[in-house]
DNA sequence: AATCCGGGGCG
DNA sequence: CGCCCAGGATT
């Protein structure tokens, strides 16, 4: 397969993004000197999906408590939940838990730096896999998240905005966007999430104060809007079992002992659904259903409690 | 490819 | 009140 034709935009972009973070770069503790791989892994699986400034604090606090995989791997299972706090998608504790014990018991403790073997972790996919590599190891890869589809949409494609689905050709075009060098890929996958973040970001980017205003297809073009505007549809969220699920979580971490069913009746008014999503919660292993042993078991005497 | 999965803060 | 946020797993 031939690779794709370089863009003639891309070395003087990539340069100037670079060289604008090392001037703007925030301070997060992931990126510390004595920051660890698990502790990079750690920052990415929080970061899916929640924003850096609610991350930050969880992360110092977990990373205090659990600083090692194999800390996390020997941990309560409800404890876990609970650090996890209000960071939302509270699968994702499991998973990282579920990760801290497949390094332990297969790769002796330490992160692995190999692709394959990274995407094979729980809660670890295509973007987290890059991400470790990139951020953690300093080997090359195709590090495309949300802010980096966006500044590439714009600065490459003229585009306000990404797809709402991420293609194939996509991935091929920002691969062809990344150096061939470990530590230059890894700089360039560092830069470009960081100018969609502070400068690229997607409601009101700071063009004025962009290091490739004068590269940027969009701007050029006029900032155009997002060509996928009628197509986008906000995920509905009163009265969802997502919600419902979040009002059963939130009690349950906050409980110091099994929570009676009526108590857990309690936060959400439509039983059928709230049924539905213990069931689910209890599928999902968030949540441990104890009930009353015997030929004729109460069923109000039913309980709930977060696992382990 | 489409859905589901939390929660909060900002324009 | 709509929209966005360093996505992943499942179907």
């Amino acid at each position: 397969m031939l690779a794709a034709d370089p863009d003639p935009l891309a070395a003087d972009v990539r340069r100037d993004v670079v060289a604008w973070f090392d001037v703007h770069a925030r301070d997060l503790p992931w990126r510390a000197h004595d920051r660890t791989p698990w502790g990079v892994l750690v920052s990415e699986v929080m970061l899916q999906q929640t924003p850096v400034v609610r991350v930050e604090p969880a992360w110092r606090a977990w990373m205090d408590r659990w600083p090692t995989p194999a800390d996390l791997a020997a941990a309560p299972t409800a404890d876990v939940l609970r650090a996890w706090d209000r960071l939302g998608y509270p699968r994702r504790a499991l998973r990282l838990q579920e990760c801290a014990r497949t390094v332990v018991e297969q790769h002796g403790g330490d992160l692995p730096d190999d692709e394959a073997a990274l995407l094979a972790l729980p809660g670890v996919g295509a973007y987290t896999a890059a991400a470790v590599r990139a951020f953690a190891f300093g080997r090359r890869s195709v590090v495309l998240d949300t802010n980096v589809r966006r500044v590439l949409a714009r600065v490459a494609a003229g585009e306000a905005l990404p797809a709402p689905a991420q293609t194939v050709a996509e991935t091929r075009a920002a691969a062809a966007w990344v150096p061939d060098d470990d530590a230059a890929a890894a700089r360039w996958a560092a830069a470009s999430m960081e100018l969609g973040a502070l400068v690229c970001t997607a409601r009101a980017p700071r063009c004025d104060a962009c290091p490739v205003a004068d590269r940027c297809r969009w701007l050029a073009a006029g900032r155009p809007v997002d060509a996928h505007a009628h197509r986008r549809r906000t995920q509905a969220w009163t009265g969802t079992d997502r919600q419902a699920r979040g009002r059963v979580m939130a009690l349950l971490r906050e409980a110091i002992a099994p929570v009676p069913h009526d108590a857990v009746a309690a936060v959400w008014p439509d039983a059928a659904q709230l049924a539905r999503c213990l069931d689910a919660l209890v599928a999902d292993g968030l949540v441990v259903r104890d009930e009353p042993s015997g030929d004729d078991p109460d069923p109000s005497a039913t309980t709930y409690r977060l696992p382990g």
